[in-house]
RNA sequence: UGGGGCGUCGACAAGCGGUAAGUCACGGGUCUUUGGAACCCGCAUUCGUAGGUUCGAAUCCUACCGCCCCAACCA
């Protein structure tokens, strides 16, 4: 999707897959540096990224997948992308499409695609062993009554007065389960642990919920019942032979389930059971941005509430909303990269993410000029109706850089805010009587300023030094300013839209008390300018094509909203801007 | 009134008993036809606090403080 210039030979490609950096070790790959040491999976490592297709994958995931990917790279191992489809009720296809392609996007191709719906009649026939080895039962309790007998932190549960069912009652209840004989709610299966646990999920967990009437995306009604996901997790983690499984913190008191689920139903020395393998379960800190929310809940009522124009709307932090916004894999895996993993909770700064975002593109988007604002210049000593080109390098650091040819006449644009009728200390750019150059064209000196008759500046009259061509001072005289422009009769009149951080807040959550999260939006997160002019060689660019527009920022053809000869350009993020840092300083 | 986890620079994060990596941010400078990029320099005598063990502690022990997670037939 994406398009570039071709790059000259001396700038490398920006970090193709292979030349990235291996990042430092944290404490998973210190786990299975010992795993490996210790011959625990005979030298094997293989992980999964395993989504619950019910929603949009976000940056956060995107942590998840470069690191269970990045394990796989790293110890030559194997990463499955495996869809945990345990719950009809909120799962659907096209999710499972998005999932699946952004995932490639970002770079990664899973070692296999699979569902735990795949798993449905193993994990099924594992719930009937347990039933045979008295270590689960079919529980007749309503939710309401169930959750009365679980009791709480610092009450210990009671015993339902189904636990005590025999074998074959179990047996064949659970079996007309499956068959479909019972609605919604009127059993569940449970496994039999300890109801005096201070781990909550080993009071009798739920291994099977009824869900009659709800038709699986996959599976369609074959199954009336269906797995809950902490029994249906360790098993595909074990059919599949995953040897880490990885997940985020909140997961953690869940660990001693995923064990016991395990120990119950795998090989022993003593002889053959379910299945062989022995997956461990790891947990780390899910991330966190400032300015940024990513909690499913919220992410939805933005969506939702039309704050925003949909799940790929450019301030979305999901990948779709990221992608769109034009921002590439090879940044964001960078950014992966850079904020680590460990078991702290943390709030990564967005300067890390932005910092990533202009890295990476800073190699490959070619540079050209666009004015936003415009204002109005004629430079009085060139003739009327003539027009000249210059040539100018789309990577100006780069020797030998290709160039295109940037037309140039008497009436030009520059950006409004390149000029001041009152230059405040340090300004290099243009005022009254000063002289700066246009980028790769000439040197020009402001004489006169016209105004409307509110006073507003609109127009200026110049001159430029006649043997300053290409924009060097001809007797090496210092120019500091430097303004991109376009020539007016050739600009191309385009929309820009300039995109900023969603929230004004660094954390969303910090609205004062008893106001709404939604408080923190950024009202001017989105602004459409119309009447940006840009220069004509860019009325070609295809869909997709990265660019910077010197001095303003890195900007993306819009995939969805650009047509032929016309593309839309979205901002995805600005270049560092040292000249308004020092003038927030100044006042 | 319970259980589990976590606290190292403004933000991430190495460190695993031998005397505080790196990145971003920030500040200063060089260079510059992007006030961009690049390059150079600076930025924790100190590791939540208080004790203790030790020749030596961010690393071990004890207590305290703070933050996060757990009572869904969600994941």
């Amino acid at each position: 999707m994406s398009t570039s210039e071709p790059r000259p030979a001396a700038i490398p490609p920006a970090a193709a897959q292979s030349s990235e950096a291996t990042p430092t070790g944290n404490f998973i790959t210190d786990r299975i540096d010992a795993d490996n040491q210790a011959g625990t999976y005979g030298g094997r490592v293989a992980t999964r990224f395993p989504p619950e297709p019910n929603g949009y994958l976000h940056i956060g995931h995107a942590k998840s997948i470069c690191l269970n990917f990045g394990l796989m790279g790293r110890y030559s191992g194997t990463c499955n992308l495996r869809f945990d489809d345990t719950n009809p009720e909120t799962e659907e296809v096209e999710y499972v499409e998005s999932i699946e392609g952004d995932v490639r996007w970002l770079g990664f191709s899973p070692t296999a695609v699979l569902y735990a719906s795949d798993y449905y009649q193993g994990i099924y026939d594992c719930a009937e062993q347990l039933i045979l080895d008295g270590k689960a039962y079919v529980d007749s309790l309503s939710v309401e009554e169930l959750r009365q007998y679980r009791g709480n932190y610092y009450i210990k549960g009671i015993e339902s007065p189904y636990r005590s069912r025999g074998v074959d009652e179990n047996l064949d209840l659970f079996r007309r389960m499956r068959a479909g004989e019972f609605e919604d709610g009127q059993h569940v299966l449970r496994a039999k642990i300890d109801l005096a646990s201070q781990n909550m999920n080993l009071r009798d967990p739920p291994l099977y919920r009824i869900r009659k009437n709800t038709p699986h995306h996959r599976t369609g009604s074959t199954w009336p019942i269906y797995p809950t996901y902490d029994y249906a997790h360790p098993l595909s983690d074990a059919f599949e032979g995953i040897t880490h499984s990885i997940c985020t913190l909140e997961f953690e008191a869940h660990r001693p389930l995923y064990d016991w689920c395990i120990h119950e139903l795998a090989d022993t020395p003593a002889g053959k059971r379910l299945f062989r393998s022995r997956p461990q379960q790891i947990e780390f800190a899910r991330l966190a941005l400032t300015y940024t929310v990513l909690s499913k809940r919220k992410l939805i009522e933005l969506v939702k509430g039309g704050h925003v124009h949909g799940w790929d709307d450019p301030r979305m932090p999901t990948l779709a909303g990221l992608r769109r916004r034009g921002i590439t894999p090879e940044a964001l895996r960078a950014f992966c990269d850079r904020i680590g993993v460990a078991r702290r909770d943390s709030m990564v700064d967005v300067a890390l993410l932005e910092h990533s975002i202009r890295d990476n593109l800073n190699d490959k988007a070619p540079r050209v000029m666009a004015v936003l604002n415009p204002l109005k210049v004629v430079i009085t000593n060139y003739p009327e109706g003539k027009t000249e080109e210059f040539d100018a390098p789309y990577f100006p650091d780069v020797p030998g850089s290709p160039t295109r040819k940037v037309p140039f006449s008497r009436t030009l644009y520059i950006e409004r805010d390149d000029f001041k009728e009152v230059p405040p200390k340090k300004w290099y750019r243009l005022s009254p009587g000063k002289e700066i150059r246009l980028r790769w064209a000439c040197l020009i000196t402001c004489h006169e300023v016209i105004k409307d008759a509110s006073g507003e500046v609109v127009e200026l009259r110049c001159t430029m030094d006649e043997n300053s061509r290409g924009g060097n001072a001809p007797d090496g005289r210092k120019v500091l300013g430097t303004s991109h422009w376009v020539s007016a009769p050739h600009a191309l009149k385009s929309e820009v839209r300039l995109y900023d951080r969603l929230f004004r807040l660094p954390n969303p959550a910090d609205v004062p008390e008893g106001q709404d999260w939604k408080t923190a939006l950024n009202p001017d997160s989105l602004q459409i300018i119309d009447g940006a002019m840009l220069e004509p060689s860019l009325a070609t660019s295809e869909p997709g094509r990265h660019v910077q527009f010197e001095r303003i920022g890195y900007f993306f053809a819009d995939p969805l909203r650009s047509k032929p000869g016309a593309p839309v350009w979205n901002r995805t993020v600005t270049l560092k801007d040292t000249w308004a840092k020092l003038e927030a300083k100044g006042s």
